[in-house]
DNA sequence: CGACGGCTTGAGGGTTCTCAAGCGATGTGG
DNA sequence: CCACATCGCTTGAGAACCCTCAAGCCGTCG
């Protein structure tokens, strides 16, 4: 198995085989949870960097009267929060959505693996930049985009996340989560989310059915969707003048 | 006038007096905006951190059609993205709201003071962070917040934010945000937005006028807002430890 | 004085919600 | 092996929340 993290960092540097090997041992300590089990909790004390290695999971927050709302996917090479140690307590949760594979990753580990590569050190900056960009999107569709749009626009950004990390098959990629999460992501009902399927549908716009996502048309997903990709930054300007240099 | 950048950092940790005035020494090029003007474009290249000094501003994205998402406030002592420099291009606009006196602080200098003071460098993770913290509630209040739920919460959230840079009187503050910028940050219509107002001003919860906003029972503003202010992180718990070293 | 920006209110319509019920697949225990 | 519970998906009906369009008001400023 090929370590996501090496191949999402992969698409912003170029990296030397010293610095894939130095990636790869980070991931020691992993676990396996099943779907819909926390990963941490709201109020916790921090203790390690979550690192996605198989499965989907999320952030989330709850509030009093039991309403939901996942704050962020993650996916396979996903880095949760790489500096929460900085603050005393979590103030949201990470749970998973299907069943996952975790590498907990320890911050001397971290310090360590940034210490000995500048290019591993600003990697991690541009997929944190690339994280909280994500998060301001997310902030846009919640805020400006319908429905249709905003389901749309989440189908792109997925689909292109899960690209970067070798997790698609041509206009398809596997989509293991319910309606009912897709609806706490999106601040909709449940019911809401079904109908607006069913509308992406019939517009040809989308096929998804069991847990397999198709986008025969993409760039018409996008254009429907306002989706523009260059939040994502999946651009890999720099590695031209950083090749050889640790 | 004292440096609100020195002033908000202490809420986290405690500053030596040549830690104050590094950060003082930061704060060289000024330049001061009229309200409604752009900082930086969408597209642009980021050339350096803007630290807002006076006034309010706001990162905002434009969607092709016109919509407007305002993505964040910027309230004196903050600072726009520490770290944009690793991306390419700016995938958001930053502007005014009001009119606002913003510093210029250029890479190598927040380089220089980072390496010069642990504490300091402590301080901007921090700030970070709570950044980071702020945009996902701004995610839960706009995925399943109602809009006086959304409004209440933004008054407490800023309130709070205002206190932390000592521009609070008591239970009243500044306010100088027109109901169209409102609507904008919190996804409603300006129509909305005043109606959304009229009502928290009938439950007694808040008093605005013109540019003032007086909130007589910050509790109550709280629990109908559903407010729960942990996610600030306005706790100064590691400063005991951190007393005398630099 | 007239123009303008921001605030306010009314009326009608659209998007999305809640409640309710039914269907199909999967899994478990008697 | 079948009965039954469970989970996720689907659909209908009516209501709630929020939107757009439109107009009027108030203060400021040139």
């Amino acid at each position: 198995m090929v370590n996501p993290l090496v191949r999402k960092l992969e698409n912003f540097v170029r990296l030397s085989s010293e610095e894939r090997q130095a990636l790869d041992r980070v991931v020691q300590n992993t676990r396996r949870l099943g779907p819909r089990e926390d990963v941490v909790r709201d109020g916790d004390q921090p203790r390690h960097v979550n690192l996605i290695l198989e499965g989907w999971a999320c952030r989330y927050k709850q509030l009093e009267d039991g309403r939901r709302q996942v704050i962020s996917i993650f996916l396979p090479g996903d880095m949760c929060d790489p500096h929460v140690f900085v603050l005393k307590n979590m103030d949201h949760s990470l749970g998973t959505l299907t069943s996952c594979l975790i590498a907990e990753v320890s911050e001397p580990s971290i310090r360590e693996i940034t210490a000995e590569s500048r290019k591993i050190e600003e990697a991690f900056w541009w997929e944190m930049l690339v994280s909280a960009a994500i998060q301001r999107e997310w902030t846009v569709s919640l805020g400006q985009r319908l429905a249709t749009e905003r389901l749309g626009h989440l189908f792109c950004e997925l689909f292109m996340r899960l690209d970067a990390v070798g997790l698609t098959n041509g206009t398809s990629c596997e989509f293991p989560i319910t309606q009912a999460d897709l609806g706490d992501a999106m601040g909709l009902s449940t019911v809401h989310i079904n109908r607006t399927l069913k509308e992406l549908r019939a517009a040809g716009l989308i096929r998804l059915r069991g847990r397999q996502l198709t986008i025969p048309d993409f760039p018409a997903l996008c254009s429907a969707s306002l989706f523009d990709p260059s939040y994502l930054h999946f651009e890999r300007d720099r590695s031209a003048s950083a090749i050889g240099d640790s």
